[in-house]
DNA sequence: AGAACCATATTGGTCATACCAAACTGGATA
DNA sequence: TATCCAGTTTGGTATGACCAATATGGTTCT
């Protein structure tokens, strides 16, 4: 928000890298020059070049293994995300911070089905049956379902053609994983699940939205309620 | 997700002063201990003790402010997406980055009117009511309009009692801002919109949740295309 | 020629020390 | 009690040094 009186040496650095990782001049891909000659470039220490690049590193700008070259990463919607990770962990400690988020995945995936029903493509068609088939293909291997599954969710994401919502889709299932991992997955459930897909993937063919909706909410509902068994929640 | 191998010095006082921040060992809003303490504390030098603090202050997980003792913020979700501000700026330039982010916010408030027909309470209802008459009273004060537009659409962000929604509101707010600040607003565009908030609000009450997703994406839709004129865009 | 190998120059990570200016503190003062 | 000032604390930055791991380029072996 505010820009305070901003006099660190540093963010004078970030900024200008910043730009030059923006515009291209530092290329994708291709390691940060060496702190020594950033340090003599800008004329200033190794200290404020180091947090300098630390703050990028942070950003997402740079990725950056220790004793390794930082490599620059132009920023795209699932950088934002991930960077977002470590606090949004501790979100999810907090007392119904599971279930907020859990929430909003509902939510979101209500409002995709529903868009999928009205404006889903061929490509988008044939993409929702293969996964729905590589789902039925994994009811007995538990772990290969759980992909399949979250593969299937994914194909909604992509149905907007928006960057931003196979971002999201990426956060749900890497902020939401920790959860999952410690849940018993039985073939039964699996098959339920994969029914619910089925029922999804029925309406969306049928371009009823409501029906849609309806599916998924009770897919997840149910989906919910496992978890929150599981894990002993309080009740909605 | 990877932890690779992680022997930064930094990276432990940063997971410490976490967990300490988390669990309220350090006191929210209180300030941090001083360098040369921390430094003592977890007997590193200065250098790694800054480093850490830099990303903690990176993380939303304490404000720093130059010269001042860095303040602790226990995390939310407005800290996360605030946190990822300077990031979404560079995805805002590139082709097509406003059009995205415009068009997951149709998407999310065309779910969130839905929501509201179907199970907005009396609360809710009063709030959109009095936030519906603060825009109507400001129709000629653009100023004061854009903050009571934004303000109805704030409402809908509080209908689900999700922490979540709000937060993504307040960063559709503060990232489209610079992109509506240098639009001309005048008297007739403003009433257009808040006829358009009407049209919302009435379909609201009619508990039509069909008619109150159109309303809003006709007035989206129109909103969209005036900023698309504005700064000479490619069409849809 | 191509692969495995090794000595050496780079380079990131950390430490110790120092200086400055702004912020803070507590007691003297009006 | 409110104000003001000097001394202290503290964050921001600069140097310079050392270590260990990496990167590099030439040498040797196959």
């Amino acid at each position: 928000m505010s820009l305070d009186t901003n006099i660190r040496a540093a963010d004078a650095i970030v900024a200008e890298l910043e730009s030059q990782i923006a515009s291209g001049r530092l290329r994708n891909k291709s390691p940060l020059p060496a702190e020594r000659e950033l340090m003599e470039q800008f004329g200033t220490s190794r200290t404020v070049v180091r947090e300098a690049i630390s703050t990028l590193s942070n950003r997402g700008l740079v990725e950056s293994k220790p004793r390794f070259r930082p490599i620059v990463s132009k920023p795209d919607y699932a950088t934002v995300l991930s960077a977002t990770g470590n606090v949004v962990r501790h979100l999810l400690n907090e007392p119904g911070g599971v279930k907020n988020l859990y929430q909003s995945r509902v939510f979101m995936e209500c409002g995709l089905v529903r868009q999928a029903a009205i404006s889903a493509t061929k490509t988008d068609i044939s993409d929702l049956k293969a996964a729905l088939e590589a789902n039925k293909n994994a009811i007995n291997d538990s772990e290969e379902f759980y992909r399949t599954d979250n593969a299937f969710h994914g194909v909604l994401y992509q149905i907007p053609k928006n960057p931003i919502f196979p971002a999201v889709h990426e956060g749900y299932t890497s902020w939401l994983a920790p959860q999952w991992a410690q849940m018993k997955r039985l073939p039964e459930r699996n098959l339920a699940n994969y029914e619910a897909h089925k029922a999804i993937l029925d309406a969306i063919l049928e371009r009823d939205a409501d029906a849609a909706e309806e599916a998924l909410n009770v897919h997840l509902k149910a989906a919910w309620e496992y978890v929150r068994v599981t894990f002993d929640m309080e009740a909605d």
